[in-house]
RNA sequence: GGCGCUAUAGCCAAGUGGUAAGGCAAGGGACUGCAACUCCCUGACCCCCGGUCCGAAUCCGGGUGGCGCCU
């Protein structure tokens, strides 16, 4: 299996379908928001042109409005996994969603546990009543472990590792260990990619949110604001920041500004996530005119890999 | 040319004599079921010169820059 990570704007799609047509190899996104559907624009979701004819898949098919997580990602990217592998085809995995990433390589199982979306709300709403403070202690009560490794404001985690001890009886570290009980059948070549010059990398990012704009940002936005009820999909950056534009309370300008600056931070984050994951070979993207010889360092790290 | 106001981190900004709040940005980091999420960590000797004082970002004088008004 081949994975092709790297921060948003780094050039993963084009690089991604060239490596497929080369290594006879059909793409399985890993990105969390270019899973549903309508969002073509704001998620950078490749486009015709930019598939080149490979078959991409995990792309486009769920509504702005029903939900998804990691382990349905895992289970559904198995399935495409084998069935590219059926074929006699080389799984490609290319996408900026770390977690997504590294649970489909690592094999990460999450079949022992559920979730309960009745338990979360419950704990959600304990959380608004009783505060942070309260959720963390009884977490500390319930599994202290798991409570010396989340920081207390964190209420995500604080809440979703209550949950897993009420729900297994379990303790986290019992749980990950579990996960990974069944080792990966993987040994992927990874490969990430990245504007070695960070500057760069920013101002690409800058203008991509430029050319959105100009493609109709604004009305796809409006249109999934408008057919949808809030839901995961909106996490995507674009929606938030546009809202205020929206409501009369900020210039198109403004909104901007902002889309820009989350979706440097975002790239930001995917770096300082990928960055520990030691089996990746970066690659400099810097130079975007040159693709091929950004394929040939993809293709000469593949090799290496005897992945093929 | 005159008069007034002002000068604190990249930006916004508190402090008004006792040894520099906060927010944003930026950088670093964590992250196994909403992850484009959520969260953590990091920063200045207060425009310059001189003076008063045990002690000044805080008071006084001068300089420089900015803002406003007037001629």
């Amino acid at each position: 299996m081949l994975a092709v990570c790297g921060p948003t704007a780094s050039g993963k799609t084009a690089v991604g379908a060239r490596l497929a047509k080369k290594l006879g190899g059909e793409v399985i996104s890993a990105d969390s928001m270019q899973i549903y559907k309508g969002l073509a624009i704001s998620t950078a979701k490749p486009t015709e042109e930019e598939m080149m004819g490979v078959p991409h898949h995990m792309i486009d098919f769920l509504e702005p409005d029903e939900p998804f997580s990691v382990a349905d990602y895992v289970r559904m990217a198995r399935e495409c996994i084998d069935d590219i592998r059926s074929r006699g085809r080389l799984p490609i995995i290319v996408g900026g969603t770390g977690l997504y990433i590294n649970s489909l390589v690592d094999n990460i199982s999450f079949d022992h546990v559920d979730s309960d979306s009745a338990l979360r709300r419950q704990l959600e709403e304990e959380a608004r009543e009783k505060g942070s403070d309260f959720m963390y202690e009884r977490l500390k009560r319930l599994d202290p472990e798991a409570a010396s490794k989340i920081h207390p404001n964190n209420a995500v985690r604080v809440i979703r590792a209550t949950e897993m001890v009420m729900l297994s009886g379990l303790s986290g570290e019992e749980n990950r260990r579990k996960s990974r009980e069944r080792e990966s059948p993987f040994k992927p070549c990874m490969i990430g990619l990245t504007c070695f010059d960070r500057q760069l990398l920013y101002d690409r990012i800058n203008k991509r949110v430029d050319k959105m704009l100009e493609a109709g940002l604004v009305e796809e936005v409006r249109r999934i604001y408008t057919d949808f009820k809030p839901k995961t999909a909106f996490n995507a950056i674009g929606y938030k920041e546009l809202l205020p534009y929206f409501n009369g309370e900020c210039t198109l300008e403004e909104a901007a500004d902002i889309i820009k600056q989350e979706t440097r931070r975002y790239a930001k984050r995917q770096l300082t996530w990928f960055r520990r994951d030691v089996r990746i070979n970066w690659v400099d993207t810097s130079n975007s005119e040159q693709i091929d010889g950004i394929i040939t360092n993809c293709l000469n790290i593949v090799a290496k890999s005897e992945i093929m």
